[in-house]
DNA sequence: AATAATAATTAACAATATGAACTTTAAGCG
DNA sequence: CGCTTAAAGTTCATATTGTTAATTATTATT
């Protein structure tokens, strides 16, 4: 019975994670941007500014990586880079107006996505999981 | 009260979803393979044989990333690699007693990873979602 | 003032994956 | 039978995601 139950949660996990993999997949493409560039814009949500220590911290990879991600962006006129004034090894990024607007609408593309979910969930079991 | 769940249970799926990465590099090291290997060598269950196409479609990718995941199995003493007697394009490819041996461990370890969550979960919760 | 530590970047590399071009073989058809 | 088309697999170039080690520049400490 454990051992039945333990094999079908096992599916059940490997459904849902290919499911979130192809949700990256189709988020790339609708928002024409490397998820872990959209993972990066999504972060300065309520901050005005990040360190690339902060965004390595907060998406849990090496500096190095933040550091190719935040090119990325900047490229594509996302983000801005200023020095900080108080102490010149640290790179200020913060969004620009574009940057701020593409993640408003990935914002609101999640928001449309979990909400569709949940309302496939009976109110009851809505109340009790959550 | 919908847009507080909804945001809740993105909380939730991203941190199933972080935590199943981290369970890819832990398996990857307990098993020093990449963890790509580890899926394809998955796939022999109850299977002889398994052409390049078979994987292909088994595992969702494009073929020449089947080639390459063979060759490093094949490098590794993991899987075989025969002609198809009856249609000389196609290859068959089967594990070796290596191979198994490898599949066996990590079936144990999957086994023993979902059991001990199951239990983590009261049985009457178990009994009801499964 | 010399030494430590910290922030960020660069460069080399690994893992995962795709797509196009190519080779070889098999199947279908007039 | 021979010609064309389709299929299986490989190779090569490229993209994305990420790491580690070395380097540069600046700040802190003793």
């Amino acid at each position: 019975m454990l051992s039945y139950q333990a094999s079908k949660m096992q599916t059940l996990i490997d459904e849902m994670v290919k499911c979130c993999d192809e949700r990256k997949f189709y988020e790339n493409q609708k928002f024409g941007l490397p998820f872990a560039e959209i993972k990066c814009l999504l972060l300065f949500r309520g901050e005005r500014y990040l360190t690339v220590k902060d965004l390595a911290r907060k998406l849990d990879v090496a500096k190095s990586r933040v550091t190719k991600l935040v090119n990325g962006l900047l490229e594509k006129g996302m983000v801005e880079r200023f020095d900080d004034p108080q102490d010149s090894r640290v790179k200020l990024i913060c969004l620009t107006a574009i940057g701020r607007e593409k993640v408003q609408q990935v914002e609101e593309f999640h928001k449309t996505v979990f909400q569709d979910l949940l309302l496939q969930i009976s109110p009851d079991d809505r109340n009790y999981a959550l």
